[in-house]
DNA sequence: CAGACTAGTCTGCGTCACAGACCACAATGG
DNA sequence: CCATTGTGGTCTGTGACGCAGACTAGTCTG
């Protein structure tokens, strides 16, 4: 039984939400991403989304550059290098306790 | 980029909990453990540990036998078959879609 | 008798996820 | 010109949840 079950206890809520974790997982392999793209891989509502990336940028995983393509609105979404050690974390807690 | 990155959409909340999740995975390893133990494995207060057991329980995936050591209260727990399937399919589909 | 141990229940607090309505602006099709 | 669609939101309401802590009840120990 391993003893690390309890780091369990000590999981990023951040991250571990489902749908974040999917934002996380997503722009911790692709770098950057536009709002677009994230809403037709996670299949969230817009609203939702935009909550989720609101959370993972105030916890300061995620840089969000407000920009245009043209003249329409473009969100590109990057994980921080912060955002991108707290995903190695929690991948290698999880690993640990579970694996 | 893993294409199994929506099955995380689909976690099983009641074992995705990192309380709940330390107890499934104790009770997955150990078969059976009674309350106090499991109390002192997970740190969780009283209260909340019996509630998240009482989920556990409601969700099928617990079997809660209350009975006694001599005249002490005894609350025995183990994990239904359908407790250990679910959190097998809950470790593969983390698996599949970090790993 | 006082206190600790086992196993709860119940209540209240703050938080959260999610859906859905609404909004603003730009581009497009008829 | 008008209606619709696309982009990227904000805001609100609802219901559920996690957690701490207070309280209960019976037993056992000093």
């Amino acid at each position: 039984m391993s003893s690390r079950l309890l780091e369990l206890a000590d999981l990023d809520r951040v991250i571990h939400e489902p749908a974040r974790l999917m934002i996380a997982a997503t722009l911790y392999l692709v770098k950057e991403a536009d709002f677009l793209y994230l809403q037709r891989q996670t299949k969230l509502t817009k609203g939702n989304l935009s909550s989720h990336l609101a959370k993972l940028e105030e916890a300061g995983y995620l840089e969000i550059e407000k920009t245009y393509r043209g003249k329409i609105p473009l969100t590109l979404c990057s994980l921080t290098r912060k955002g991108r050690s707290s995903f190695q974390a929690y991948e290698a807690a999880l690993k640990r306790a579970l694996f």
